[in-house]
DNA sequence: GCACCGGCGGTAAACGATTAACCGGAAAAG
DNA sequence: CTTTTCCGGTTAATCGTTTACCGCCGGTGC
């Protein structure tokens, strides 16, 4: 069914039902009731792909997602998709495995989808501004960082917390106690990952209480998933008896330890403390309640969107935001 | 830049270009070769607009999700999602509030983006053929039960888990261990819903083992999410302090429950055993390990795709299929 | 030497919606 | 009664791609 059908039913022309559909001021009220009583009648819905050839400017917004397994990602994607279907534009999700270029697969489906502007969620660091340029549209990153200097901050704009200074903070829950012997649970720490940042916060937060870096006391898994967790934990039980508290990069990831901790037979926080960043929903359920630093899920979608439509409709240019986390103390840290 | 451009560019035809993209044969290697070189060298995306709109039949199919939040749904998601590129097609995600009807967003999703079939994604229950035929495409629900006699099963297909009776056999884990005060918690109890068919099979099981039904043990929530499975539970604290252990109908629900039964003093197992149904990723790093039966989220996000393709393909009709939970057994039973 | 054939590849007509330009009729204003 | 204004119909161009159709050209068979 197309809008000439539905011209044909009203017998009004297709130009008119367009203007009605389109909120052209040069219709009638009479006609204009009508044609939508016709429309509503035939449940016509205009077809998208004509409408985005003939616009100069398609309605659609891209975020593209790495990692959707990551449960602290769910939250901000809901926020998202709320946020821009409130600004009136349409959201085209895009997930991506861990090998591919998020820049290429964001390029690719700007061109095909012809979008007005990008989201990026998840690992996204570093961009030179050839890659940006390569996109051609406004783009924002999502739990991007720019505490590294070396970043064109000028090629697009991003939303985050400072997961270094977040990092240092959780961390300062345990020094605070007394911790001074603190283990690390990382993912892989690659070049410019979130899993970097946090490290050097946790570097930065020894430092400042004097603790000396103890190398042992590191663990890096290969992945972000509970098993990897879990895993890592375990590893670091084997080699290491001696710390008394654990800094988890993620929810997620301090879920699993917590349980690998438990079935070793460390309780924790008698045994063990653990804090962690993230603040999934499930980790205010665990027992002890987990100690962690709540990212502002709704609050980084909804910036991330208002951003990208301020630049998309070029009020403002880039921006970088850093959000606040908000403490949840629990029951996982214990005063030595 | 178009395809125009592309054609230019290598002193073809547009049409020789078309052909070269979509792998018709009448086209020789040489210029098959120079074409995809300059199509690579100009990063040309083609749009997809232009070829939806022209292409009888576009490569598309819609995914409609009630309640993304829902962190079983997040792992048949993404199965469904790779499922769908594999076999060559195009995921559109659609998310919908708890309010909204999911046929007509499905309908409207369907026309407006020419889509070849639709997967729905929870809530979905009892159609009537007048809107299987609104639909107009084949569409499968996911996590849909074909327990209720009443449904006409020859306009959709269907993947789920038998609810009623994986339910039965979770309250049996139960019963088998001397559990004779067995209480409930569920969400809204609407008709047909998944709340309702686990809801009989707690029955179910109950009058297998020649219980008597207690309705003071019967709690419902509003909603599936975990701060309503806390609430709930320490209502039915409130109320009753005899049941020896709970059925809960989801992980997500039955963590929650497991934190309110802890705050209010009750151990699990020994005061209250806790048993669900989902087997989310999490619950299995709970203390102690949540019981619960596992859905196979990877495999019912296949088989619906799978189905999906064949009646787009028309290679099969309507089919219904039910699979298998898994248990996974944990420490949240004991023994009476 | 001529007709035919088949492989390539160009031409042009769709697909459905938007929109500008133009025009006609009716009502309002003078 | 004429002029203006408003409303809305007609027409056609346009977006980028696909594809049926047609024509060219070189080779083959008689």
């Amino acid at each position: 069914m197309t809008i000439k059908d539905v011209a044909e039913h009203c017998g009004v022309s297709v130009s008119t039902v367009s203007r009605v559909l389109n909120h052209h001021p040069d219709v009638s009220d009479a006609i204009r009731e009508k044609v939508l009583r016709v429309v509503r009648e035939m449940h016509y819905v205009p077809n998208n792909s004509a409408r985005d050839l003939v616009k100069p400017k398609s309605d659609s917004i891209g975020l593209v997602v790495r990692g959707v397994g990551n449960p602290f990602f769910t939250g901000v994607i809901r926020a998202i998709e709320r946020a821009i279907t409130d600004a009136g534009y349409t959201m085209v999700l895009h997930q991506i495995q861990s090998g591919e270029d998020e820049v290429r697969a964001g390029a690719e489906l700007a061109r095909s989808k012809r979008l007005r502007g990008l989201i990026l969620l998840g690992g996204c660091f570093d961009y030179t501004p050839e890659q940006t340029a390569a996109l051609g549209i406004p783009f924002v990153c999502c739990t991007y960082t720019n505490s590294f200097g070396t970043l064109k901050k000028d090629a697009f704009s991003s939303v985050s917390i400072d997961d270094q200074r977040e990092a240092c903070r959780a961390v300062r829950f345990l020094t605070e106690q007394g911790h001074r012997k603190i283990a690390v649970l990382l993912d892989s720490l690659h070049d410019h990952s979130i899993s970097q940042l946090r490290y050097m916060g946790y570097c930065q937060a020894l430092e400042e209480s004097g603790i000396e870096l103890d190398p042992g006391l590191v663990e890096e898994t290969v992945t972000f998933e509970m098993a990897d967790g879990y895993l890592g934990m375990e590893r670091l039980m084997e080699r290491r008896q001696d710390f008394t508290s654990v800094f988890v990069i993620s929810d997620a990831m301090a879920v699993a330890a917590m349980k690998a901790l438990h079935d070793h037979g460390k309780r924790v926080p008698e045994d063990c403390s653990v804090v962690a960043i993230d603040g999934i929903d499930m980790s205010a359920y665990m027992i002890p309640t987990l100690t962690t630093l709540v990212q502002p899920q709704e609050e980084m979608g909804e910036t991330a969107v208002k951003i990208l439509v301020d630049m998309v409709e070029e009020r403002a240019g880039n921006r970088h935001v850093l959000l606040e986390t908000t403490p949840r103390v629990g029951g996982s840290v214990c005063n030595l």
